[in-house]
DNA sequence: CTGAAAGCGCTAACAC
DNA sequence: GTGTTAGCGCTTTCAG
């Protein structure tokens, strides 16, 4: 390990010069700074941040608290939140709680949940982080929070209990609202849904976007015309095969998965999307771009969600006041080719 | 913040006493140790592991490079590599080169990639990490390694030229073969196969698994029944368009989405999957376990491979001798229900 | 059983 | 320009 004791013996100054010239400090001749230089890249020379750090007392860290590193659009948040810190000059540590496998998908928020959780606050802590993104791997309302936190934490993709802490969501109700818009526009009128589990935050939202564009219209909004699936494929199946006999000329499945089932219904139903009937989905999975025709969706901000609670953070680190408010961050609408025109009279 | 010596104060030992009584090294007597402990507890002593680690000389951290952490199978095989260093009491330090924002995907293995490289390294040593795992964004042959490392490093999905260093991938030929005997054993002969691009490693290798198969049974190759993709669920279903006109009773996709091209094709012409046609995919992605009937594929040991990668590493940080090979895990065969028997005489 | 002292690698005042 | 000193928070002899 060449540390700057070696290479001030190397070059016959003391440590605090090489400090210097290192740091670009100045403080010394052109010449004995370019013999410092040398012997530095020769030796090898790599600062230690451990010492740097604790000498200089702070860290230039955030933590990053992900619920589970393996669900689906947490690495792209924790991806944003990364390039938000390199454009900042801030490093970022990373704790994974992987709640998905430790309890086998059945956790939600209990006091085990938290326990977790403050061991993890504890450890971020521990390496002097200035601050926290937590990073849910579902929307929804936390309830069991930190229970001791001495540094700014803003939360991403969940909002925590009674708004205490600021947080970064997308706009799931406007979104709705524009792809039920796009179907209205196009002379739809008896419009499906296929909403995910009730209890689900982001099909609440959803729902709601579908029926205000649905008022705003003066259509009546029919009951009969929502169905209520698990997110699945299959589920968006069987939706399907109860709307299209309803009469439904546009289908509107709260996320990709289930519209895909709808398409494999058409298919094996000789009906062509777009042309006897529109399909919208929800998430942007890899598959929406791909399947034929192509499946009109909303693009979640997931990059911008970590970009964005990246400035809440370091604002917040900054001495701002913190307010503790939840921002929605808008959908990117990716109008393709599954909606056509409403060709019924 | 509190520190060792604030609760030497208050508890009117020395710092040396606090560090002992907090690190369970005894030395103090039953009462003072509990009052030193209740005073950590009233304070919210929060150890700086900084400080902690500049003394001890080891950060007990290994380092964790990503290619891209927003690439499908990346995250599971961080998730490993976590969850086996927690279960070791190591920490880990993530850094996310994410290639593909950066250059757009268009990066395969440049000097640019190797500057990224070592300053990622460097930023790593930095850190005092003791040993590094390399994570690759898809399994193929390294051809810039780090220009300087002082530390071991295991590379997992990926292998460097000349085999300088250990490195864990999946075994694509094993599965491939396994799959393919399937197929076999359920009567099929006309097997067609819809590979990646050719210069793709998956490719190569799970054509040879594929061709084993075929050879060990006695089967011909007949080139006709190859087409090429590009993994996507379209390039699947153009090449379903060809093969099955071809005469095929069972297609081996190389991938999920591909297999998914495959259905729509079938869905299209009223053909029924595992009774008209047999079809099997690769990588066990959500969809293959959630379409009708369910995907016959293979799932990836990627969390396995984060752990076999860990325990790899820790043993060349105890100063194992290297050996600098190849592991190759097995793939886990899902078989599900997309492949039925053969019943074309 | 307890404490004083030294030092990990680095930097910031302040002398010279 | 350059060096000396002190100290960040912690641990580890070693002496009492």
């Amino acid at each position: 390990m060449t540390t700057i004791k070696k290479i001030a013996e190397c070059t016959h100054v003391s440590a605090a010069t090489v400090s210097n010239v290192l740091n670009g400090k100045g403080g010394a001749s052109e010449a004995k700074a370019r013999e410092i230089r040398e012997t530095a890249e020769r030796l090898h020379y790599t600062p230690n941040l451990l010492a740097k750090r604790l000498k200089n007392q702070h860290s230039n860290t955030i933590g990053i608290i992900t619920e589970d590193l393996t669900v689906f659009n947490t690495p792209e948040i924790v991806d944003g939140v990364d390039a938000a810190c390199e454009a900042m000059g801030l490093e970022i540590i990373l704790g994974n709680m992987r709640l998905y496998k430790r309890y086998n998908n059945d956790f939600t928020d209990t006091q085990r949940h938290q326990q977790l959780l403050d061991k993890m606050i504890e450890h971020m802590l521990s390496h002097q982080v200035e601050g926290i993104v937590y990073i849910g791997y579902h929307c929804r309302k936390l309830v069991y929070l930190p229970s001791r936190i001495t540094v700014p934490i803003v939360y991403a993709y969940c909002y925590p209990l009674n708004q205490k802490y600021p947080a970064v969501i997308y706009d799931d109700e406007k979104a709705a609202y524009d792809l039920t818009m796009l179907m209205i526009q196009k002379g739809h009128r008896q419009i499906g849904a296929i909403c995910g589990p009730l209890d689900s935050f982001h099909t609440l939202e959803r729902l709601k976007g579908y029926q205000r564009a649905l008022y705003e219209n003066g259509i009546l909004f029919n009951p009969q015309l929502l169905q209520y699936g698990d997110w699945s494929r299959s589920s968006g199946f069987a939706a399907a095969e109860l709307l299209v006999p309803a009469g439904v000329t546009a289908i509107f499945a709260f996320n990709d998965e289930m519209a895909c089932g709808v398409y494999e219904y058409c298919a094996r139903n000789s009906l062509q999307i777009a042309k006897d009937i529109s399909v919208a989905g929800f998430d942007n999975r890899d598959i929406s771009a791909d399947c034929t025709p192509s499946l009109t969706t909303a693009k979640l901000p997931l990059e911008e969600i970590g970009q964005t609670c990246t400035r809440l953070l370091t604002s917040a680190i900054d001495g701002e006041p913190p307010k503790s408010e939840i921002t929605r961050l808008p959908c990117i609408l990716l109008e393709r080719e599954s909606i056509g025109p409403c060709t019924t009279v």
